[in-house]
DNA sequence: CGATTTTTTGAATCATATCAACGTACGTGG
DNA sequence: CCACGTACGTTGATATGATTCAAAAAATCG
């Protein structure tokens, strides 16, 4: 899909990380397949293995898992953000969560047949693998940390400063399903602040 | 520090991930340097730019910041894992938090100047480094999602059967520090299972 | 507009934190 | 080797804060 509009925003993501020339471009162009989800289509889900990574153009994904019975909402992926299963992707294991669309989404497929040839084939490509899963690790760390060091009312917060656009399209008990709390009480969180 | 016997456990883990050739493995030999901490000493502090990632040869390490003068226990290392602010790593930004030596610690410092020299030369390394993060960041991930989908009290057997020798070697209160909650409670949850 | 979904409110209950006191283990100096 | 001091863990009583359940209000969708 060499040229397509849709791999505008990837590219640009891509090119901050590192410099592909022409050849390399078009080879990690070959690998790509785009994608349209509906609200409410499953883009993974439990049990299967997780054979992608997907890139985000539009719309907002949410991952949950159940344990013991209860759904917890682990992560939202929005715009601009990559969604899989990572460590169902890397360890080839049977996934434990689901990966649901919740507003209609365009996205671009990345395959693990397809991100593995580029590794062996380009060292660019096995370095921007490195570089971003350094990245996307020390987001994930950080978000560790703040559950770990934070009440619930700091990480409404600071959530809602970082992701306004996930606040505003993603129904309120999904976040306080993903901060830990009852929607009850994240409503009067709120009206405090 | 080729043949040191102070490598013997790095090298058998090294080798489980990539199979470096001789050359490829003196290289690597040669960017390590030995390093002993008595308890108590620290490895990190805030607001030093953190240079280095540290593989454990023995002993236990604890991670920790302050968030609104409150100290939060953030993670611990022990035997055969790396010790690091991988995000003031990576990012070479100025670290939040501290790396502490809860134990008398042995332990194999590996500086920035050497790995990106590895990562230049060698596409092996390359390669070990994005499997490596890939690996530390899985781990990362599982606790992240423990943290959001289950109880403090599941959290602690978890913790407890995934780290014994943790459990043991250091004081319960950290342990509490680490799961979010106070020594009285977690001495109660003791109790009762 | 009517139906459904989502958010808010209130009251009762349950869980955890806090504070204070006590028990125990450990190591150090006498 | 003992005694004392310090650090750590436990226990109990009370206070705080979150959850639960039920219901009403508000927002959204067809």
């Amino acid at each position: 899909m060499k040229d397509s509009p849709q791999l505008h925003k990837i590219e640009a993501f891509i090119r901050t990380i590192v410099q592909p020339n022409e050849e390399e471009w078009e080879a990690f162009t070959e690998i790509v397949r785009f994608k349209e989800l509906r609200k409410k289509d499953m883009l993974l889900e439990e049990g299967k293995i997780c054979n992608f990574i997907a890139f985000l153009n539009t719309g907002v994904i949410r991952e949950y898992a159940f344990q013991n019975g209860r759904e917890a909402t682990v992560d939202f992926v929005s715009e601009g953000q990559f969604a899989s299963d990572y460590q169902s992707f890397i360890l080839r294991s049977p996934s434990k969560q689901y990966l649901e669309a919740l507003t209609d989404v365009e996205l671009l497929i990345l395959s693990r047949e397809g991100i593995n040839g580029l590794y062996d084939k380009y060292k660019v490509w096995e370095r921007f693998g490195r570089l971003i899963i350094e990245k996307i690790f020390c987001v994930n760390e950080a978000k560790r940390k703040k559950l770990i060091a934070t009440t619930h009312e700091e990480q409404y917060r600071d959530f809602a400063s970082a992701y306004p656009q996930i606040v505003q399209q993603v129904p309120q008990y999904y976040i306080a399903s993903y901060l830990g709390l009852t929607p009850e009480h994240l409503s009067r969180i709120r009206k405090k602040g």
